[in-house]
DNA sequence: GCTTATAGTACCTAAAATGATACTGTGAAA
DNA sequence: TTTCACAGTATCATTTTAGGTACTATAAGC
């Protein structure tokens, strides 16, 4: 997804909505937001078992990217083996009505079964 | 912005969020569909004009992009100098809640004098 | 005759974002 | 003794996305 980073964000009103969208337009986000509003506080592979195609390099970035912009708490126990727990933070959870919006957006007009959006231009194999 | 194209979109029930996100998560997409909920009819030049920042090579691909997933409409005039139309379809109108959730969130949330967001890496210059 | 506006396109480049694969150290379970 | 789970890293390559600049045709206005 492309972060939006103008160094003028001068599209107002607008803008903020862009803002918005590269908060949360990574490609893992959304769904971990999604999750982690659902279950409080989930492990990192419990996490990863529920987005199977995920690498765990992919889910570093995502969850250090939404702790770096405040939407989730990271709780390391000096465990071994080790043992971490994800949850929202204050600011995390005021996204709900956002995550909750494009679900329902999403179960509204998102056929799962046809697994390639129309944009997604693939060349004819 | 991470354009999401999971071949298979098997992390459900989060997913369709994903999938959502994949559709509007254009740099420019936000922004565009805005603009258009607020105006419903904008030509090509009148949207570059609230985008201060956009090119036209961009504007015209997340234009192109957002008529082929069916969120807008793009009505051309045989007219010369050309004249171009554009407006949301049924379908891109049903993204105003989305559009307007992430539009609450972001006023209440982001602030727009301090330009550069968080996880926006930049090393320092 | 020159400039402006319209709605783009073409071409090239740079910078992100994503992905694949292999690897780490430790303790407990088999 | 070998294997497993945990929570990641490291290294590499690829794919996407975005940006810059220049250019098109035509008619109207000056």
């Amino acid at each position: 997804m492309p972060r939006i980073r103008h160094k003028s964000l001068d599209c107002s009103p607008g803008c903020v909505v862009e803002g918005a969208l590269a908060l949360i337009g990574g490609k893992w986000k959304g769904v971990v937001l999604y999750h982690l509003l659902q279950e409080e506080v989930l492990r990192f592979n419990e996490i990863r078992r529920r987005l199977p195609n995920v690498t765990p390099r992919m889910l570093t970035a995502q969850l250090r990217e939404l702790e770096a912009d405040g939407f989730v708490e990271r709780k390391v126990y000096p465990e071994v083996p080790p043992k971490v727990e994800y949850r929202l933070t204050r600011h995390g959870m005021s996204l709900a009505p956002v995550i909750a919006a494009l679900k329902a957006w999403g179960d509204a007009h998102i056929d799962l079964e046809a697994r390639v959006k129309p944009s997604a231009k693939k060349k004819a194999a």
